[in-house]
DNA sequence: TCACAACCTGACTCGCCAGTCATATTGAGT
DNA sequence: ACTCAATATGACTGGCGAGTCAGGTTGTGA
């Protein structure tokens, strides 16, 4: 993270404590849900009274946004650092997606509560109504989207991958990424599930997944080409 | 539905009561959502008092599980309905399969702020760490889950469908009916959406998604076969 | 040592609403 | 017309928790 260079003591300080309170909100919010959460416990969690939250937070509602917000920044930059862009030039595209997927899966399997709280509050303030709210996630989404477009527009470069709708592609990707973390994660925490072994880690999951993806469920026109 | 066959009218017009009382309950938690829902509110769009709620229901919670359930069950009657399985046996396996898409995407379609609801309320219920709701929630999933298995399995038969693990399809199938659906309601509610012109019906959605599902992301071996 | 600003604190307020219950209404049987 | 059981009603209560604010603490500069 940005050290000392430009910030004055007084303002690290600020920082780490705002910081301190996002990190215990994050755990609340995760083990509670955003409704049953206080405010009480959040503010006894970071070791701080309740009335200083509001020194850094207006309301509630502004803190589970920059909770989920902090979520992102940390999963884009996890992504990013493990899939570098330039990979796709030399390496083979099956790889690099596999790559892709098996780093949005270790990532979300390691931080399985942030996940659960992410489904829960995004689906929850999406369809809040609340236009600001949506846009919110909308722009997250747009993104992931985007992030996700320009691998497939390599792969199509490269003629590996279907020219055809980039944008209907990455939906199918993203969507099944969603559905396979949450019976990964379902599976592993020994809670009930209808997931077959073949769910027991990331790779297994990637495993599964990536062939449906690339080919399809239909059967193959002929049995063995490679 | 049942008509006066073996119930007398008090058990008919108790039955009648009842279903009001979902329907407006229906339309209240869509509007609002679960928590910001209030038994007043409802009671008032049913035209009952508040107290007469809990005749029929012991909670709000409850009743909320009782909403959920009638979605479900109309979902069911209504692909079941507009998809029978016999002609699993006549007709071509990818016209049964576009069939059952679009029928899902029709009944979501025509009755999205039912699907909003469930979206909202199912990840929150889900995730709410009681494991009597996920077991709730798990066996509806089950439920939708075996009906797609049964669908692949008869594919897998007519050696249409790749004899791979049917759970992983269904699931991927599953999943991407979800996030389409989604597209779907945000593209012709002209609300805020990234979504190009291609998800404008549900005939539009199923075009596009299709073609995905049975052959996959990865380019074709070679450019005509049919 | 004092003054002052920045910051912390948690008891309190106040609106909200799920759930209750004493009372009113209805309607079937006689 | 009267009784009784089934059912409806909505004013009320009790608990809860977001947000406030008057008073305390800390640390810095003079």
């Amino acid at each position: 993270m940005a050290l000392d260079t430009s910030l004055t003591r007084r303002e690290r300080e600020r920082l780490a404590r705002r910081e301190a309170m996002l990190e215990a909100a994050a755990q609340v919010f995760a083990e509670r849900g955003f409704d049953n959460a206080t405010l009480d416990e959040i503010a006894l969690r970071a070791e701080f009274g309740k009335g200083t939250l509001y020194n850094y937070f207006s309301s509630k509602d502004e803190l589970l946004l920059a909770v989920i917000d902090r979520m992102y920044t940390q999963f884009y930059t996890t992504i990013e650092e493990g899939f570098a862009i330039e990979r796709l030039s030399s390496a083979p595209f099956e790889t690099v997606l596999r790559d892709f997927l098996l780093a949005c899966f270790t990532y979300f399997n390691d931080n399985s509560h942030l996940y659960m709280l992410l489904m829960r509050e995004s689906h929850r303030l999406f369809f809040s109504g609340d236009p600001e709210q949506a846009a919110f996630f909308m722009n997250h989404h747009k993104r992931v989207m985007t992030l996700m477009g320009g691998v497939l527009r390599h792969g199509i470069e490269q003629g590996v991958i279907r020219d055809a709708d980039t944008h209907a592609m990455a939906l199918l990707i993203l969507s099944s990424l969603q559905h396979f973390q949450m019976e990964l994660i379902f599976t592993d925490d020994t809670e009930v599930s209808c997931a077959p072994s073949t769910f027991q880690s990331p790779e297994h999951v990637v495993d599964a997944l990536l062939p449906l993806l690339l080919h399809g469920t239909a059967a193959p026109p002929r049995p063995s080409s490679n």
